[in-house]
RNA sequence: GGGUCGUUAGCUCAGUCGGUAGAGCAGCUGGCUUUUAACCAGUUGGUCGAAAGUUCGAAUCUUUCACGACCCA
């Protein structure tokens, strides 16, 4: 490797006065050691040792080896204190010229918040009772060439936060403990399912159809076989031909990619959670949400209890059930169940509260219109709602008694969609009618349509057995347990516009 | 796509009626051997998001554009 030397006088003072000092240390032959062997993270004793008051923290002469980013220095002449930071916490260090020699003391008030540095020692308790480090030794590992933000406020501007991420983690503890529940909560996820017998697959993420979902997919291009490939909108179809195959209960916690628009809600690409069951319906899995979600939040907050921008969110209590006319009742007082049930009067409902009325849709549509514009928002507690119509719902099965509509849930919680299940359609020809509907709509101008998959067709032929399947998405189950208003708070790198410069 | 707000030093923010750029932190120099956002003294640092316009004069007024936040569709 050649360094790229960059004109020290084209940088800022403080960019030109960290080089600078780097340099120094290239000369030492001091610049990014690599032997410095770490014995502990911060946590690992500082509970335990806390406890202790100075006298006894003699007694026990716990020596430890520690490792991290310096974020707090105060020089106080011949004597320092410094607070470094590992993924465990933070640790105050003091650093005295007669304990640490002449050389390295003088060197050590070069330093810079920012660099990181290893330390050893004695822990002992300041007069004020802090635990701290007595270092006997102390290395500068890596010299940081900018500075950290503003020590006290931290990083508050959302697009820097969002861009360089890694400076949010830093110094915002907030944003560690918001990705720290999102990682407990998959972890929970997948453990909750593997220890009910469900096997963990991955499939595809580039299909040669897209679907599994009413959404636009992304495009992509295969070289050398020369053809248009589709970044996935959901695993749908690939897990249920799994259960076609035999696996019987599987799951896949991925990616999905969607081509729409960018909101607080919505991220092109996006995590979900799909899993099947077969020899299970809807029902099963209604129960399955509800213990899912309980035990959740059980593990990862502690309660089942949470807060959710001003609201409280109980777990705790059995989830309430509607069907879709029942709770557009319940929210619109003022309406009449006949209302609802033909196009005209159902029209009329908009018009008369203002509403917008979808393109080319029928009762079915209009119905499920009408809750998500009237009702869906007010689904603070936990909510399932049933009966979604079988013209928006081209993959479940019909319901026994009432043709017109599915064996089908969704759960709302916060105001939002969280999860979608139902009992999938496993009758083949039934789902190639569907399909061949689906793309009607499609050469009619709808990018959401889906495609006619018969490789998916033959698979059904085969026989799948009854089954029940669903979606959960991970971000705004994150967004829920982190209180965070914003998809983009729960990814790490969320999509962001390319500045130009 | 529409509306509202924002973009000033590395970070957090002021900036009055249009009169030529400010603070704290960080940095640099000096002092200080148990501090807690350490403290004290001194000091450096700016293409005011970009471009155009109005004006004797623009961070400030106008227009366009970029990026972001929030709301709406």
């Amino acid at each position: 490797m050649t360094t790229q030397e960059t004109p020290v006088e084209n940088l800022s003072e403080l960019l030109a006065a960290r080089r600078e000092k780097l340099e120094v240390l290239r000369q030492k032959g001091l610049a990014y050691p690599n032997h410095f062997k770490r014995e502990q993270l911060i946590s690992d004793f500082f509970e335990a040792y806390q406890a202790l008051d100075d006298a006894q923290l003699a007694e026990a002469h716990k020596t430890v080896k520690i490792a991290g980013r310096i974020m707090l220095k105060r020089v106080m002449g011949k004597a320092s204190f410094i607070h470094i930071q590992d993924m465990s916490g933070r640790m105050q260090v003091y650093l005295a010229k007669d304990q640490l020699g002449e050389e390295v003391y003088e060197d050590f008030k070069h330093w810079d918040v920012g660099d990181i540095v290893g330390v050893s020692g004695a822990l002992f308790k300041t007069k004020t009772g802090e635990l701290t480090v007595k270092a006997a030794e102390v290395v500068l590992l890596t010299k940081s060439l900018r500075p950290l933000p503003d020590k006290f406020h931290g990083l508050s501007d959302q697009e820097t936060r969002y861009r360089q991420r890694y400076l949010d983690l830093m110094v915002n503890e907030e944003t560690r403990k918001t990705f720290i529940i999102r990682s407990k909560i998959v972890s929970f996820i997948r453990q909750f399912l593997e220890n009910r017998a469900f096997l963990e697959v991955e499939t595809p993420m580039m299909h040669v159809i897209p679907g599994g979902a009413t959404a636009r997919p992304f495009t992509t291009h295969h070289h050398a076989l020369d053809m248009p490939l589709f970044l996935r909108v959901a695993p749908e179809l690939y897990l249920k031909r799994l259960v076609v195959g035999g696996f019987e209960k599987v799951f896949e916690i991925n990616r999905n990619f969607r081509n729409e628009g960018l909101s607080t809600r919505h991220n092109p690409e996006f995590t979900m959670i799909e899993f099947y069951q077969a020899y299970a319906d809807y029902k099963d899995l209604m129960d399955l949400s509800e213990a899912l979600f309980r035990e959740l939040s059980l593990a990862v907050m502690g309660t089942t209890e949470i807060e959710y921008q001003g609201h409280k969110i109980d777990f705790g209590k059995p989830f309430a059930r509607f069907t879709i006319p029942e709770v557009i009742l319940h929210y619109n007082p003022e309406l009449k169940a006949e209302q609802l049930n033909d196009v005209e009067s159902i029209k009329q409902i908009f018009k008369a509260k203002k509403l917008a009325i979808p393109e080319k849709a029928g009762l079915g549509k209009l119905q499920v219109e009408l809750f998500e514009q009237t009702a869906e928002h007010l689904l603070i507690q936990p909510t399932f709602i049933t009966e979604y119509p079988v013209e928006v719902s081209p993959l479940a099965r019909c319901n026994d008694v009432h043709h017109q509509i599915t064996d089908r849930f969704e759960l709302f919680i916060g105001g939002r969609e969280v999860a979608n299940g139902f009992s999938e359609l496993n009758d083949a020809d039934d789902q190639a009618a569907r399909f061949k509907k689906q793309v009607e709509q499609k050469d009619a101008g709808d990018h959401e349509a889906m495609h006619y998959d018969a490789d998916y067709i033959t698979a059904l032929e085969y026989g799948m057995p009854p089954t029940a399947g669903e979606g959960i998405g991970i971000d705004r189950v994150a967004m829920l347990f982190t209180n965070s208003p914003s998809i983009r708070d729960v990814i790490l790198f969320p999509h962001m516009r390319p500045k130009e410069e």
